[in-house]
DNA sequence: AATGAATGAGCATTCATTCAT
DNA sequence: TATGAATGAATGCTCATTCAT
């Protein structure tokens, strides 16, 4: 066994990177410092050694994998276009996601939903809504903002939880309902003229 | 030594409720045959021959759960007066069951997540989804109904997993969005509720 | 559940006839009365009814799965006819049986070693000895015989324990081998010493 | 209590033993891990760690066990000298360790054929088949060796599994038969393979 | 700083058997 | 007579953790 890498800075990097692997393959309950360590080809004694306990392993992976939807969100030059159809674009990029492999996205709403259960992956778990509101945060005021992430957050469960299908048409539609202010005059007129929306919506 | 009951009817009905407070103390991870059977005060062997496996357990657990959102729906008066706000006593509804047990709650959404990596559990979730699409169809369209559960989703999921607190306003606010069909009117149509959803547009 | 028949005189045969296929399946260690009564369809209750102990079970299965070949030795034609090269037939026979499904042989073989460990199974498993004996007495004398038997059991054990495959014509080799006498001298004259072996046959 | 072994290093080495102890009181379907670190006197979680799967500790069963019969063909000095009856030798040998105790070679016997059902063993098994053979190598050639060591194990399953006796004269001269190539001309002319079977014996 | 060995608790599941009907 | 319900023992196996290097 060729395995006689004792200082090596990447390590700590590799480990993650197993665990996630271990995630997508066979969920967080087959995460355990055992079949990370096999599956990141270190010495058992060593997962334990740079994570004490599952959770920190745990808070590291999820960090990681957040930069999935995000990175889509951020690079979609749709997104950052302010002419584009907001709600279209943000609908094909469910599409897209979704479209993928189901692994990975179930490996990403894994995670972020095991912050039901582990307070420590809360601070995480809020990090990905606010990075995904600041994406919005150029289009849109930061309660529809809100909104949004948990109408697709929602949208994307259903599919996920049911074994549906997504349809796209609907996800755009319900999206254009949510960007567009109750109050929106006849006009359609710039902007949310509701004071609930366009100063953030207090609240 | 006392508990020479053999003949127990209801023994597969308290299994069930034993897992369910386990579930609620301990979180689906905390689910075993050996502590529901504890909690139950039955046998260990009662549990494997009641429930071959613990993903029928958990199948009966999430049924049994699921009535929890579902009985707070079907009981509100105000959810079966046509003449309500509905977005309003939606958001109602959430925020007294976002505000109850929190136990309760995580529980429920616990159950419903769990479905993501289990697929036994995938018909038990739709049946949920279904049935509050059910409830709400006497006041919209399908497709709405859909999104509202999907909005509704959403809301909770950020609430709990980011320890944030329940924001009512926004909440009405963002369901009235949803509730009024995108081809209503320059006006802001007429109003609201049951006739703005009457000819839904959906998608 | 269709399944209403209280009087059902064939059950015995079909409760060995389902023990069969799960020592196929799953191996003799397979062989639960749970198993078999759920391949056979019948109430768990009913096996145990039947057969009070699995090795009665067993006893009943290893005799049904014993005809296997030999009826095909029994059937066979060349076996029959005295004039045939019977190694040549002999060999050809296993080939036959070795290149069917190799469950069935693996299962035949199965039982029929089961006995060494479990001796109520013994007398059954030298029937079968004595059976393919019988079928050989008319060809050859019966200590030739036993060998004979004993030579392709370890032919056949070979060729299933070191997943090794079956060569014809080294079994032809053999058998010949077996089926003539050592004394035999050069005019075929009988010669021989022991009385087991004295009218040869040849091959 | 009083078991503070941590550092023990013949720890493998001793739950090998114990298995073997273990399979010859109560067969391979009394091995267990729980069985066989009582036996060795170890902690449970002991056998799991040196031998991850039962299959595996059953494999490093099999090896040491081959030993036994493997062990007397090479210390013995007949089969070593060119110039002895081969037949007899070995017939003399097998009658020597069938009368020995019968829990070893029925656990020999039982260990070898469990890889009828379990591949892993089959290795070992051929393991064993190819070390006889080569015993065998320099007194005969290898496509007789293959068919002694086949006879030799029906002779010996026929003693074993049908509470047969073992007879020795009998053996010797189906041994005999074997050893002599059929080509053999009805003079005992040469032809065939190593010297040591060209003129096989007599008998 | 890093790691192989070791261990006891716990897991889901299967099982032969018993018992009341 | 036949059988569903029930149960406690046992199984293979995984695991977090501890400990001695």
């Amino acid at each position: 066994m060729a395995r006689p890498r004792r200082h090596d800075p990447e390590r700590r990097e590799r480990i993650v990177d197993a665990a996630l692997r271990v995630a997508a393959r066979r969920g967080i309950a087959g995460l355990s410092h055992r079949t990370v360590a096999a599956e990141a080809d270190v010495p058992l004694g060593s997962t334990t050694y740079h994570f004490a306990s599952l959770d920190e392993l745990l808070v590291a992976a999820l960090r990681k994998a957040n930069e999935g939807f995000g990175r889509l969100l951020r690079e979609s030059p749709a997104l950052a276009d302010p002419d584009t159809d907001l709600a279209g674009a943000l609908a094909r990029l469910m599409g897209e996601w979704l479209g993928g492999e189901r692994t990975g996205v179930e490996l990403e709403y894994e995670l972020y939903l095991a912050a039901l259960r582990r307070p420590a992956l809360r601070p995480v778990a809020a990090e990905w809504a606010e990075e995904v509101g600041a994406v919005l945060a150029a289009r849109t005021d930061p309660a529809t903002a809100r909104a949004v992430v948990a109408l697709m957050d929602g949208i994307c469960l259903q599919v996920l939880l049911t074994d549906g299908s997504y349809d796209e048409t609907h996800a755009r539609e319900m999206l254009t309902r949510i960007l567009r202010p109750v109050s929106e005059g006849p006009n359609g007129g710039p902007a949310r003229s509701s004071k609930a929306t366009e100063r953030p919506t207090d609240t």
